[in-house]
DNA sequence: ACCGAACCGTAACGTACGGTACGGTGCCGC
DNA sequence: GCGGCACCGTACCGTACGTTACGGTTCGGT
């Protein structure tokens, strides 16, 4: 009881609890319904009674889960050194293109309806750490982008979080919330990395610096 | 069996039945767990055999529900007479804060989730249908406007998805699924007024006609 | 070699819930 | 009045699943 040797309330799984997480995942990605315990006990080869005492509950695992899954995500962020226009084009396409990659991953859609559904049910546990890893995250990493771009007069605005948060919607648009929905939308790689570039072009026009910025739309 | 009087498959809800859906509504919206068939029959003082008799089974119940709740949020068209400018912005900033109105108000966040939940779970009818009473009728309510605007020389654009799809995301932003997550997100009516300004005068800018100049050209 | 800890596989338990059956009640047409 | 109908309330059934318990196996430490 004393012990968090294996509790897994705050400490990294080890390998093999990994294993068992990544069976989690599996099951989620292949269909809602079949993510019971004893599935995962069967995919994972363990026993149930390993999975409630590393895990405590049904919850405790969603909630490593999701963790296990943000932990693997971490994308790289942008170079900080000599920030010019044609840096900051380039990471703001990058930070899209990692977003809808991401959002489009079989992974995401099916962490994100986890969640969503746990957020129905009164503990929004699950739904504030899919937030936190992944719509909050790429916001903290972004925003510094945004404003060293301001310093160096590339761009214009006064609300760091309301320039984001245009960025956001020009990128993601109805995408999220159609994949959510079961909607088959197909993404491949050329539409990233066209939208990623639409998105960026239109946020630089709404927010770019009015003189001497990246108003030019060179292709 | 019988024919289809009261098998609710394709007629509208009489008004009792009306009463019952708005009783799951109401169960939806208090908190997902408690949607059950019982507390359905017990809210709605009817007896779980209507109910089956009524909508076949669980999942007619909720195709139901979603249906009764989309003939409810019919939306006004725009005007179309005498499309100038003004008369451009004003539908913009109504869609917008009709379409931001509906998707933070508790009823729609409540239908998302239960259709996320079932889109999880393979047959993806719920999502379908919240799809097409959602984002895609607000797309062919949209669209016609858009293009009128265009005709007018108002707007530039070459795909009027494209531009829709970006009007839908600079709205939108991040509020939808922050609100399915659980995020406690409060907008009031001043925020959305403001928050639907926003996003039509951006929205201008973008895909607006150059007026007295090539300021713009369409992105 | 022995012990205990960790773990696997499986059986068992309790409950929640979807779905069904049945008796009782008010209402309609005749 | 009376048979039929639609409906209410409730008891009931079967199953799925979360949770627990237990016997058997492996393995590191002494």
């Amino acid at each position: 009881m004393s012990e968090a040797t294996s509790s897994m309330l705050d400490s990294d799984p080890t390998p093999r609890q990994g294993e068992v997480l990544d069976a989690v995942l599996g099951l989620m990605v292949e269909g809602g319904s079949r993510l019971t315990m004893t599935a995962v006990a069967s995919r994972a080869s363990c026993s149930k009674e390993t999975l409630y005492k590393w895990f405590g509950d049904r919850d405790g695992m969603l909630t490593a889960t999701v963790r296990w899954q943000a932990s693997k995500v971490r994308a790289g962020n942008w170079d900080r050194q000599h920030l010019d226009a044609e840096a900051l084009v380039e990471s703001l396409e990058a930070f899209a293109a990692n977003w809808l990659n991401v959002i489009s991953s079989k992974t995401s859609i099916a962490l994100n309806r986890v969640a969503v559904s746990h957020a129905a049910s009164g503990k929004s546990d699950l739904g504030r750490i899919v937030l936190d890893n992944g719509r909050f995250a790429i916001g903290e990493r972004l925003k510094p982008l945004l404003e060293a771009a301001r310093e160096a007069g590339l761009l214009e605005f006064d609300d760091t979080e309301a320039a984001f948060r245009s960025f956001f919607g020009l990128v993601g648009r109805d995408i999220q919330i159609r994949l959510l929905l079961g909607d088959n939308l197909r993404l491949s790689p050329a539409d990233i990395t066209r939208d990623a570039r639409a998105a960026t072009r239109q946020f630089l026009t709404l927010f770019g610096a009015a003189r001497g910025g990246p108003r030019t739309r060179t292709p």
